[in-house]
DNA sequence: CGGCTTTGACCCGCGC
DNA sequence: GCGCGGGTCAAAGCCG
């Protein structure tokens, strides 16, 4: 793309200033999402539905990250990531919960500053490619199997959450299947990979770990389910139930999202409303409050990233 | 034994 | 055009 559109990202994604920020905002009656005060197992989903309602979450727009700025100056000094992790970035604080959805590729990535950590660029790579190929291994079966279409990378729409956590990958009511995981640019945390191990279902989830706040872990969805999550079927959730995208109480309950979205953002101007429809999240997953995970300060924000 | 994770390699898009 | 980085694949290994 053009120089142009990497610019917009900024303001679409201000992650690492604006929406640290909102974590350090608490506005009237946020009560936030907390794991010691919530019913045990209840859902993100059945967080988002019950406390929207009241207005008791702050969103903010931002887009799904693909990679994390990581500020090393910010990672010492807790500025900023006091404002997310309450100074320690261990102390419960402010229940903060973030989301962001898109319905393209991701785009706001450019703003995530760098951290100093780098990974090395493999070398061997090129020896491989030239390699003589004894048609054994992977070779095989690679790209010759696979030849991908180019622009095969359409994506649905995204959908990240940022979590307070110790654990990565938090449960959400359906299964999933790590199939990789990348070390981060600029990043000591790596990024996982995983797909939604239902049969047609192409919904895919990447997890990572804010080097900013290596307390807070950045869920991006991408996708929509084709199927209802195993937990609220099994009965879990008591209510909670299905969790399809298409609910009309969800996208009620969006719609107030949405209320807020604007509402909160609008005066860093990176959120438009008239488009968060189209980017929906693909589900409000049903995230489980795991027994090892803390998951507080929970801040859901939503924006509609810039097309590629 | 089946499902899942790990891990190295490859492909592709984008920026320079 | 080249290099970098993200995203994906699939074999191998692990675990219940």
């Amino acid at each position: 793309m053009s120089g142009e559109s990497s610019e917009p990202y900024r303001h679409d994604f201000p992650f690492h200033d604006d929406l640290f920020s909102v974590f350090s905002q608490k506005p009237d009656g946020l009560q936030g999402f907390d794991p010691q005060t919530a019913p045990p197992f209840m859902s993100f989903g059945d967080y988002l539905h019950g406390s929207t309602t009241d207005g008791s979450l702050v969103v903010q727009g931002f887009d799904a990250p693909r990679s994390q700025p990581c500020d090393p100056v910010v990672g010492g000094d807790g500025g900023k990531n006091a404002a997310a992790g309450g100074g320690d970035g261990m102390t419960p604080v402010t229940p903060n919960f973030s989301a962001s959805s898109s319905s393209t590729e991701a785009a706001g990535d450019e703003d995530w500053r760098p951290c100093k950590v780098d990974q090395p660029k493999q070398e061997v790579q090129e020896e491989e490619k030239h390699a003589p190929q004894d048609g054994e291994g992977r070779d095989k079966t690679k790209k010759a199997n696979k030849p991908r279409k180019k622009g095969e990378r359409q994506r649905g729409p995204r959908f990240a959450f940022m979590t307070k956590s110790e654990v990565d990958h938090l449960e959400d009511g359906y299964r999933w299947r790590k199939y990789g995981q990348k070390a981060v640019k600029n990043s000591p945390y790596p990024r996982s990979y995983y797909r939604c191990t239902a049969q047609k279902c192409n919904v895919k989830k990447r997890v990572e770990r804010s080097c900013q706040d290596p307390t807070t872990v950045i869920t991006t969805y991408e996708g929509q389910h084709t199927h209802h999550s195993p937990a609220s079927l099994r009965g879990g959730g008591g209510g909670g139930g299905h969790m399809l995208s298409t609910s009309p109480t969800t996208n009620l309950r969006r719609s107030l999202l949405l209320q807020q979205v604007s509402r909160s953002s609008s005066s860093a101007g990176y959120t438009n409303p008239n488009t968060y429809h189209a980017g929906l999240p693909p589900l409000l997953p049903q995230l489980h409050v795991p027994d090892h995970g803390l998951l507080q300060d929970i801040v859901p924000s939503f924006t509609h990233g810039s097309q590629r």
